[in-house]
DNA sequence: CGCAATCTTGATGATTATCAAATAATGTGG
DNA sequence: CCACATTATTTGATAATCATCAAGATTGCG
């Protein structure tokens, strides 16, 4: 059950590279961006280190121990993996975090508990947003904060879904809704099904789903038996019935 | 791994008794609830059908399905089970809510998606709360959002915490960690230790843990022949130790 | 006190983890 | 572009953990 730690942890210093210039979200045209909303174009310089943009390259980490507890992150595009890591190295992948996507750090509580990572399964930009001096001089402030509660209340759904994915489904059931979930968010459809790239490897799909990479390439063959995927390559899969992983994934047997 | 289907789901015709009068929080004491403290004195009269409160006796259940995507759920006091259960009578329970501690209600998505119910494991009293025309009306509006995003916050984080410990900890870890959990937040401290009154039965500790009530049994033998705990009655846990079970629940084998 | 529900314990089975090769994919320098 | 080294994936054999099935033992309640 215990995995070896890996204690050389190599957490890249964050090589992630600070965008030119001062004002935050300036012709920035994520218009979904609740940040973006929130600030005025009037107001584009009023707190001008309240945001930041970045970007990381393919298996770049960011170690998200420093920053202040009113930090956001929101990915504008590309691919993060939220690693959770125990003193023995036990790992979990609690999301996925693709386009428009917010992700809020773990608070470091007690010694011993976990701690948190970043990892970019892709090249990625994203956005880290201090939302405290925002909320407070910004004009659309209350709609700030309500668009970050509404998110953080579809956070607590999606875990919630997760929780009862990692208690009570068994291997195929939770690699078919891992399939599904992705395919639903970077498939491309084609016309011989759903074309889905896995930027990650087996073992972080592992870490995601509570199970042994092991198991999850037995589980991918066994779909591949069943005529459920192709996997021209492990890194491709190509999904020609969504019904019938979806009905997998909710156990029907 | 199926459960059988309960399909006479008991939910009772919710017998919560709203409370008298029309004033939503007056004269309600609860100084750590966010709405309390949102709406002035002089406003308590406003929006005087946004908040209801309710009480439970043991044993009676809420369907949630009818209640608007804004509501939050307050338990005042007692202790409410958040239940997920999908079509085939799968059942986890996401969280053991107790005093001031707030619930979201899960929206219902696809079809084939899980069921939300919450059921009282005690006597409880909880406050049913419509979010939206507090914060359209109420001068503390904006007090009110960053409260309930706090709040909103803090449930990502446990919730992340349980994805990890249901995804990468053994039996005796989930144990050690309910018990631990349940005893800071209800436990009675005496000359034995800490005394710890479990309202609910083995099934719904395994529901909340994903495993067996079987295992759940055997798991707290083992604690008892091993002196963790005492058992004096199957509901009834005295903890001499806290630290001993700590060290169990994050995996000192 | 006695019944019904819950809990415990034992025996067995299913699922997934672990260990160990073998095979396949990926990247690199010539 | 190819051969080779490296890394990732797949597959097989076996083990550990937890689930399931089936009795008993307790507990709690009327």
């Amino acid at each position: 059950m215990k995995q070896e730690s890996e204690l050389a942890m190599d957490v890249a210093a964050p090589e992630l590279t600070k965008q030119t210039g001062l004002m935050p979200c300036h012709g920035c045209e994520e218009l979904t961006c609740p940040i973006r909303q929130a600030l005025g174009e009037a107001d584009l310089t009023t707190c001008s280190n309240a945001v930041t943009r970045m970007s990381a390259r393919a298996g770049e980490k960011l170690d998200v121990a420093g920053f202040a507890p009113d930090t956001v992150f929101r990915v504008v595009n590309g691919m993060l993996m939220q690693e959770h890591v125990s003193e023995d190295g036990r790992r979990h992948i609690a999301a996925f975090k693709t386009n428009g996507d917010l992700s809020w750090p773990l608070p470091h509580l007690k010694p011993g508990d976990i701690r948190e990572f970043y990892e970019a399964v892709q090249p990625t930009e994203l956005c880290i947003i201090s939302v405290d001096p925002i909320a407070r001089s910004a004009p659309g402030s209350a709609g700030l904060l309500k668009a970050l509660y509404g998110a953080a209340r579809d956070e607590v759904s999606r875990t919630q879904s997760r929780m009862f994915l990692l208690a009570r489904s068994s291997a195929a059931e939770r690699l078919a809704g891992f399939l599904l979930d992705l395919a639903e968010r970077t498939g491309q459809a084609t016309r011989r099904g759903v074309e889905l790239k896995l930027g990650m490897r087996r073992e972080r799909i592992a870490d995601h789903l509570g199970m042994q990479p092991e198991t999850i390439s037995r589980v991918m063959s066994s779909f591949k038996k069943a005529e459920i995927i192709r996997l021209p390559r492990p890194s491709l899969v190509i999904i020609p019935d969504l019904q019938a992983l979806s009905a997998i994934a909710s156990g029907v047997s």
